[in-house]
DNA sequence: CTACCTGCAAACGGTTTGCACAGAT
DNA sequence: ATCTGTGCAAACCGTTTGCAGGTAG
C-alpha cells in the first residue's frame, strides 16, 4: 500500500513552489530537505553534510540548497554565539526560541512568546524583532 | 599643569592588576585599551587594528591583547549575528543590551533590564542569562 | 636576567565563489 | 534544447597558533 510519507509530500510541495518560480527540485535540494525533515531539532552544515546523501553531497551544495530553501521560507537559521549557524525547517506549529550555554554549547528551547516584552519595547522604536534569529546566551544549570 | 587624563588613569590601574597577576602592561595592550577608552560604542577587531597604534599593531596582537583584557574583566564582547564580534570596555555605570538590524547592520541600544522577564523564566530552569553577550536581531525602522 | 609577550606567517573553520559540466524542465 | 544547479577547487574572512626574537619586571 505504501502510503505517501510526510517527507515525500513535503518534497513534492516544495518542488511545485520552485517550479512556479522557474527553479528546480534537484537531488541536492531533495537530500537537504529530507535530512531536515527527518531529523529533530536544528542541524549544522557539518551535520547536514553527513546526513544528506550519505556524505556524498559537497558542503558548497549544502549551502546552496539551504540558500534556495531559505529564499522560499521553507528553511530558517539561528545564529549561535561563537558556534556555527544552525538550520531547521520553518516550524509553523511549534515556533520557539533558543538559549545556548556558552560553556557546554547545549541549547535550551523557550516558549515563542518569551521575548514579547522586549519586542513591544522595540516596536515602539520602529524596530521589528525577529526573536528566533539569534540564540540567547548564558550558563546552563550544569555549567554554573 | 597637564592633569592626568582619565584614559591614562585607566591604563595605570589595569597595569597594576596585571602586575599583581604576574602579567605585564605592554605597548600592545596599552594601545588597545586606549583605543577602546577613547572611542564611543563597540569596535570590531578590524576597527581596533586601524585605531590602535596607527594600524601598526598586527591583528593577532589585537586579539591577544583583547584576550588578556577580557580575562581581567576589563573588556567584554558582543556577538552580532552574521557579523564580526564587537568589543567594548565593561560599562559598569551604563550597562545596556543591543539589537542589530539584519539588513543595514546598525545597532540599537536597549535598557539593561529589557530582558529581565526572560531572565526570570530562564532562572527557573537553572539557566543564568547573560543578556549583553549576544545582540538581538530584527529590522530597524529604516529597513522595514 | 628571565619570564612573559610580541611579530610574523602559516593554519584554521566556516562560508562563498568562478567555472565548466550535468541534469530538470 | 535550454538554462538552472552542481561539483570541484580555490578564495575568502575572522580567528588561532607555533615559533624565534623582544621587552617589562
Amino acid at each position: 500500500m505504501s502510503a505517501t510519507a510526510p517527507e515525500e509530500r513535503l518534497v513534492a510541495q516544495v518542488g511545485e513552489v520552485m517550479r512556479a518560480r522557474g527553479e528546480r527540485m534537484t537531488a541536492a535540494r531533495r537530500a537537504v530537505l529530507l535530512a531536515l525533515a527527518t531529523t529533530p531539532g536544528h542541524l549544522s552544515v557539518e551535520e547536514l553534510h553527513a546526513r544528506a546523501a550519505d556524505g556524498r553531497l559537497p558542503r558548497s551544495s549544502v549551502y546552496r540548497a539551504l540558500d534556495a530553501l531559505s529564499a522560499l521560507g521553507v528553511v530558517q537559521h539561528i545564529h549561535l554565539g561563537h558556534g556555527a549557524t544552525a538550520y531547521h525547517l520553518r516550524d509553523e506549529l511549534e515556533p520557539h526560541l533558543h538559549a545556548q550555554c556558552r560553556r557546554c554549547e547545549s541549547v535550551l528551547d523557550l516558549p515563542a512568546d518569551a521575548l514579547d516584552p522586549v519586542a513591544a519595547h522595540l516596536a515602539g522604536l520602529g524596530f521589528v524583532l525577529d526573536p528566533a534569529h539569534t540564540a540567547l546566551s548564558g550558563l546552563c544549570a550544569d555549567c554554573r
